[in-house]
DNA sequence: GTCTATATTTAGATAGAC
DNA sequence: GTCTATCTAAATATAGAC
């Protein structure tokens, strides 16, 4: 069936790029992980690079949809970092952010994957849009944040981290426990009394027209 | 000369990453980047890899040197936030940041790369190291602050930015608005009282035994 | 030390049999 | 729709002339 062969390229597309890397990739490895002739790759798909665009898109709908629930629940800052944090552990061991690590790659020189790429890309920030405006709806961050801004931060920042986890294992643990701290340190500003609030809503007031004009 | 063959080439090899990317160098795209024979590759580095994790240090050592006297003169959290987004913008359009990022995608599946590339971004961490702990070492946070950790988190974070801005230029200033509206709440954390500061450690060391027991 | 020439392998892509 | 066979281009790497 056709669907079918379509699906074991998609999937074989994000096993060889996990495996192979970006630059690794090919008809035949992509083939032979799919378990197909690599003639079906052209055939389907056009070109390897269209098959990869289709298969970051396919990749990370999946991706997106299985946390999707857990991130439903998700009611503060404290349980967005414990999601981020099996995320990061789960999905390290799985390979499957590290596909996004290396389309990212192959977008900055490849304007077809920088499309494909920031498409997948906004499948995660929506979501954890959707999560941060929820839980810093009552903080002194939430009413002056660029959420949206803060979203892509957080996207970028995980890609870096799940780059960084394979080639420093320790430098990543001692990275995820910093980023632990500073979360404990925004949690706490949502414990503060309506004067420091207050002074911490004018703080941060401050910065954003600093950085603007910046 | 021969040094100047081999800085030809490792300058090409830079170049050359930044124009193709770690899937599209080559022993010839590097030859013609650096003006020399492909085959010169091979006699000088023995190979393109062996080539490239020179060049990742290479580049990387010129890269912090520059920034080594700006670093030094930072005394504040704003100051680093300031210096962190000019290297940002300029490195962005240079396209030196993104070397780095197009090697940790490749150090993904090889582990010569990974080698090279965790030195390479070690001698960010030292530099990054030792002006956190001289801003952070009279606000709350940095008394409990995992510091080390702490600079491989930006390290990773500022890679992730850098490959998010050629994908999604809007996004990334967004992204960077974010982060600095962050800096401005924790440097808020320096301005508060005795009672209030010891409140803040507590909540962060709360948090990292939190994070310890996870 | 550098270049030319070339052996060998692998890649992208297509034609045509089934 | 899928596979075999194959063309062409490009890659790594080496031998040997200069």
């Amino acid at each position: 069936m056709s669907t079918d062969t379509r699906d074991r390229l998609l999937q074989g597309t994000i096993d060889a790029l996990r495996t192979q890397g970006i630059a690794g990739v090919s008809a035949r490895t992509i083939g032979a992980a799919a378990g197909v002739n690599q003639a079906l790759v052209f055939y389907h798909f056009g070109s390897v690079d269209e098959l990869l665009a289709a298969a970051a898109m396919w990749s990370t709908e999946q991706q997106v949809a299985a946390y999707r629930e857990r991130f439903e629940q998700v009611r503060s800052l404290r349980e967005l970092q414990k999601v981020g944090r099996d995320l990061h552990v789960r999905e390290s061991a799985a390979g499957n952010v590290t596909v996004l690590g290396q389309m990212l790659a192959g977008a900055q020189t490849n304007p077809a994957f920088a499309t494909a790429t920031r498409d997948a890309l906004a499948l995660w920030t929506v979501e954890i849009e959707r999560v941060l405006s929820r839980v810093l709806a009552d903080s002194p961050l939430g009413e002056v944040a660029d959420v949206p801004g803060l979203a892509r931060a957080v996207t970028a920042s995980f890609i870096g981290m799940e780059l960084l986890a394979a080639v420093d294992p320790e430098g990543d643990k001692a990275a995820f426990r910093a980023l632990d701290q500073l979360g404990a340190l925004l949690e706490y500003l949502d414990d503060l009394g309506p004067a420091a609030r207050a002074a911490a809503r004018r703080a941060v007031r401050t910065a954003v027209r600093r950085s603007v004009r910046a």
